[in-house]
RNA sequence: GCGGGGGUGGCCGAGUCUGGCCAAAGGCGUCGGACUUAAGAUCCGAUGGCGUAGGCCUGCGCGGGUUCGAAUCCCGUCCCCCGCACCA
């Protein structure tokens, strides 16, 4: 498509203010795409749920809603502040990363200052939205952040109501933490430990005397078959002061502990491994005496530096009590430890996993299994301890008192539960791997204090999202299930942060609201947005004025007296909210569901009464470019202005459009693009030709192409209606085009074709495009002679009356007929024979009568005891019940008569012949003659003649 | 680990809820033909295998089962993808 005609018409759309959007008596569709972030410029990607969105948006406003498609832009967080930050630190990497994505040089500056990163990108976002042609009112754009006051006022404004709901609150929560860069430290900041997760770990307290051992255990509940302690002879170990208490810890656990904000000390004190070995500790559930021991397997790194050891339920503990006893002798004289004291250690089995097969001590059992004698055996060991830990998991039961009989699964929450509400463990975070920073920093877990959440596990708010998200539109369908999910275990969301750009905690100017908090409701100030950009100031957005517009809380003349505002203005700002809210559709990229999409439903069925929570979501995949994933790191990403200039607007929209619609990728092919171009190609080379087609006639080809249109609009609408972008456009274009075909084949040329129904047809097909390719659309319009606009015209209503199952049937039968003749030609062929003429034998009229006697009864026995009633059947015997035997197998059966048979076969013989290039003769079975003619017409059926060729 | 979703023809992708019209829509690719000096584009046709008459065989991850009949329902099994919070 011409460049210049895109422009044309989105000049023309522009001047004639076709998508601004103001209420008025028309029924309102509020549709929004999420807002973007400014880090960059647009891509294919967000092309692609972009492009889905305005289909959705254009489609509805020519069904004659009056549509709002807002935009707006985003600059919360901490990445835009991350660029500038490490632009000023001279950072290389980061000057490469934005050159690469096609930054000019002269702006690395400038990108020192984070407002000015998110306007560049904001500016260039518009200027390129605009050249897709997505039918925005722009009078509504604003940018999220203090850049732009008013918005953060209306943030406060929020905050403060959610704080005095109760549903904020302050508390602490552990976070990855990179020591170097002062802040926490996400999956995608780091170089190691992707996947890493927080996790919980034990600390059992067993003590000699006064001195606690702890011991750190992802098993709590094996405690109860504790036969020794494991400690590292070889390191040193420090004494620190934990609250009253003095604790033996490895240096590395007495800083993570610190970090989690326990109130540890150092005694100075030092104790070696070693000096450890051989003395008693109580167990303290049951005060049994428990050696401590040597094991090299013992990591200072992890937990606490001091392990129990269960050798009946885990591997490394069996193994090394195997080196142990084999070395008994030397340890004795080592340590001074009596040899008796180690030959006599015994694994005590505590969990039964019989029902996995295994009897008294599984580690036991494994590691005798998969060879395992001695600690050294890493690998082994890990496998083991992996596999031993998932059985006894999810299959085990506790057999010891008093969590007799009860599954390790939940026994393990309540030791651990008990245990440390007694004060016998305390409860420690590590990670589940090791994770470094992209500073080079190794990370650790740190508990971070005074933290604000929002109070998203609250009962009765997530019972009301859970009920909402059962009642609202999700598609795709299987959408739901992945939130709801998502809601039943989600905890309360840490939602203030110190780092980043933003809008400040009204109450605690110190935070920052985070990126995903500020972007809930702010659907709701698109509607008023217009307004504020005509000139409200922020100082005049005071905690009123919204409670006054939004939930239409107090007196509209004292909250004017008091802001400034007009009370007009203010009657009108609240006239709009009620006209556009709720919004009816968002669509979004499937990284938003399980998060942005759920808080959005909560903040609104916190705020709003239900006639203004949201309405639909609509999810898609991301866009894989020819087959592979884009990504930033590789350059590879696809910039959606470049597309634009190479491949023009409507088809890198229709093509964007037509790929998908589900939560899978999909992908963004040029050759599928060129498909799209083909077809939009011949669009306009038949309407070139219009004027050639003489036809006048409304035949049997004509109404099939007319019922064929109709079926194709009214599955296309109703596709639409569910965001079925891809789907509806298969009924759109594809089927349409080739209905076409078939149509000037059937019609024996262009010339021939009746060029009132194909312009009709045409035009159809044209405005259904219009969502998708809106600029080709409206010169396609024009030139078929419409007025005003492609994009303000009616959607085609499918006309029910001009679907024409029997005429659909008919073309059916004669397309497999012609197939059929082709198929048996070519055999014929095939072996060096020749074929000049084919005739075709109607079945007989009684074939016709045993049709309709099985479609009235459809049981076998019924059928044929009433057609054997009849002489004319009867006569025929084992002929007829041959024939009910093979229609039954037929699951459709025709609904063809014989005379309308008949005479569709007169009417098409010439296209038959056509379309084989044989003569063509057309007879009814009972004017077979020879045997050769029997024999075929025999085996004619209604709907499916009998075939000689000759 | 927990949760969600999948495995369909050379590829992408419908179909699965509501079993039969499904050798399986649509698109891509491939092959043959037309056009062209040629290539490309475009158009026409074919595209699971076999087949001297419209048929037959195989087939929707794998193995079983239910049924007159299964891509569709049930059981088992293997494999793959996505999310899991301080990244937006």
């Amino acid at each position: 498509m011409d460049k210049s005609v895109e422009e044309k018409w989105q000049r023309k759309w522009e001047e004639a203010k076709v998508f601004e959007a103001d209420p008025d008596e028309r029924e309102k569709f509020f549709i929004t795409f999420p807002y973007p972030y400014m880090n960059s410029a647009p891509h294919i990607g967000h092309a692609y749920t972009l492009s889905r969105v305005d289909v959705i948006a254009r489609f509805r406003r020519m069904l004659g809603y009056n549509v709002l498609f807002p935009f707006a832009f985003h600059a919360t967080g901490a990445t835009i502040y991350g660029v500038a930050e490490r632009l000023r630190k001279g950072d290389e990497d980061q000057k490469r990363a934005l050159l690469v994505a096609g930054l000019p040089e002269e702006e690395i500056e400038n990108f020192k200052d984070p407002v000015y990163i998110a306007n560049y990108w904001r500016r260039i976002w518009e200027r390129v939205l605009r050249k897709f042609g997505v039918s925005v009112d722009w009078r509504r754009k604003f940018i999220t952040t203090e850049m732009f006051p008013p918005y953060s006022k209306f943030i406060e404004w929020q905050y403060l109501k959610l704080k005095e709901m109760g549903y904020v609150y302050k508390g602490t929560h552990p976070v990855v933490w990179c020591p170097n860069c002062k802040s926490p430290t996400g999956n995608a900041d780091r170089i190691e430990g992707e996947e890493a997760r927080v996790v919980e770990i034990t600390l059992i307290k067993f003590k000699i005397d006064d001195l606690v051992l702890p011991t750190a255990t992802f098993r709590p509940e094996t405690i109860f078959g504790v036969t020794n302690l494991w400690v590292n002879p070889d390191h040193e170990y420090g004494i620190y002061l934990l609250g009253e208490e003095k604790w033996v810890l490895s240096d590395e656990a007495a800083f993570k502990l610190k970090e989690q904000k326990k109130d540890i000390r150092p005694t100075g004190e030092r104790i070696k491994g070693r000096d450890l070995v051989g003395k008693k500790a109580k167990n303290p559930v049951n005060d049994t005496e428990i050696i401590i021991l040597p094991a090299e397997f013992v990591d200072p790194n992890e937990g606490s530096g001091l392990v129990m050891s269960v050798p009946s339920h885990a591997p490394y503990d069996y193994a090394a009590l195997l080196d142990i006893k084999r070395e008994a002798k030397k340890l004795s004289s080592e340590y001074g430890i009596p040899k008796i004291e180690i030959e006599r250690i015994e694994p005590i089995s505590i969990i039964d996993l019989s029902s996995e097969g295994f009897g008294e001590h599984p580690a036991i059992e494994i590691c005798a299994e998969m060879g395992i004698e001695s600690q050294r055996e890493v690998e082994k060991l890990e496998e083991a301890t992996n596999k031993i830990y998932k059985k006894e998991f999810h299959k085990g039961v506790m057999k010891v008192e008093p969590y007799n009989g009860i599954k390790v699964s939940e026994a393990k929450v309540e030791v651990a539960r008990n245990l440390i509400s007694s004060g016998k463990a305390e409860l420690m975070y590590d990670l589940s791997e090791e994770v470094v920073c992209r500073c080079g920093t190794k990370c650790h877990v740190k508990v971070i204090e005074d933290q604000w959440f929002l109070k998203y596990s609250d009962e009765d708010w997530k019972q009301k999202v859970l009920d909402w998200l059962d009642a609202m539109e999700i598609y795709p369908e299987e959408a739901r299930a992945q939130m709801r999910n998502f809601v039943l275990e989600l905890r309360d969301w840490a939602f203030t942060r110190r780092k980043g750009l933003g809008t400040r905690l009204p109450w605690d100017k110190e935070w920052m609201i985070e990126t995903l908090s500020d972007s809930v409701i702010y659907m709701a100030f698109y509607t008023i947005a217009k307004h504020v950009n005509q000139g409200i100031g922020a100082e005049q957005l005071i905690p009123e004025v919204f409670d006054y517009v939004f939930l239409g809380i107090g007196d509209p003349s004292k909250v004017s007296n008091k802001s400034g505002i007009p009370k007009e203005k203010l009657l009108e700002m609240r006239r709009e909210f009620e006209y556009w809210y709720p919004v009816d559709l968002r669509g979004s990229g499937k990284d938003l569901l399980s998060n942005h999409l759920v808080f959005s439903i909560y903040h609104h069925v916190a705020l709003w009464p239900i006639d203004k929570w949201p309405r639909a979501y609509s999810v898609n995949g991301w866009v894989l470019f020819e087959g592979e994933k884009m990504s930033k790191s590789r350059g590879k990403v696809i910039n959606l202005e470049e597309a634009i200039e190479k491949w023009g607007s409507d088809l890198v929209r229709i093509t964007l459009a037509s790929s998908g619609e589900t939560l899978d990728d999909v992908d963004f092919r040029e050759e599928n693009l060129r498909t799209f171009e083909s077809r939009l190609r011949r669009i306009e080379e038949y309407i070139e030709l219009l004027g050639k087609m003489k036809g006048r006639e409304i035949g049997r080809a004509e109404r099939y192409l007319i019922s064929r249109l109709q079926r194709n609009v009214k599955e296309a609408t109703e596709m639409l209606k569910k965001t079925m972008t891809r789907s509806a456009m298969v009924r759109i274009l594809f089927n349409p085009m080739n209905d076409l075909k078939w149509y000037f084949k059937r019609v024996g040329g262009i010339d021939k074709a009746n060029g009132e129904v194909v312009r009709e047809c045409l035009k159809k097909i044209v405005l259904m495009l219009c969502p998708y390719t809106p600029h080709f659309s409206e010169e396609m319009w024009s030139k078929l002679g419409g007025d005003g606009f492609a994009s303000l015209q009616k959607w085609p209503e499918p006309d029910y009356s001009k679907i024409n199952e029997k005429i659909e049937e008919q073309e059916r039968l004669l397309s497999s007929l012609i197939e059929d003749i082709k198929e048996i030609k070519g055999l014929i062929e095939s072996r060096g024979a020749s074929t000049k003429k084919v005739k075709i034998f109607v079945a007989s009229d009684w074939k016709y009568q045993t049709l309709s006697t099985l479609r009235e009864k459809r049981n076998k026995e019924e059928v044929i005891k009433e057609l054997m009633s009849m002489e004319e059947f009867r006569k025929r015997g084992m002929e007829v019940i041959r024939l009910v035997e093979r229609l039954f197998k037929e699951e459709t059966l025709p609904i063809i008569t014989r005379e309308e048979e008949i005479e569709m076969l007169r009417e098409a013989s010439d296209f038959i012949s056509k379309e084989t290039s044989l003569e063509v003769e057309i007879l009814s079975e009972e004017e077979a003659k020879e045997e050769k003619e029997l024999n075929k017409a025999k085996q004619s059926i209604p709907g499916r003649p009998g075939i000689l060729l000759l």
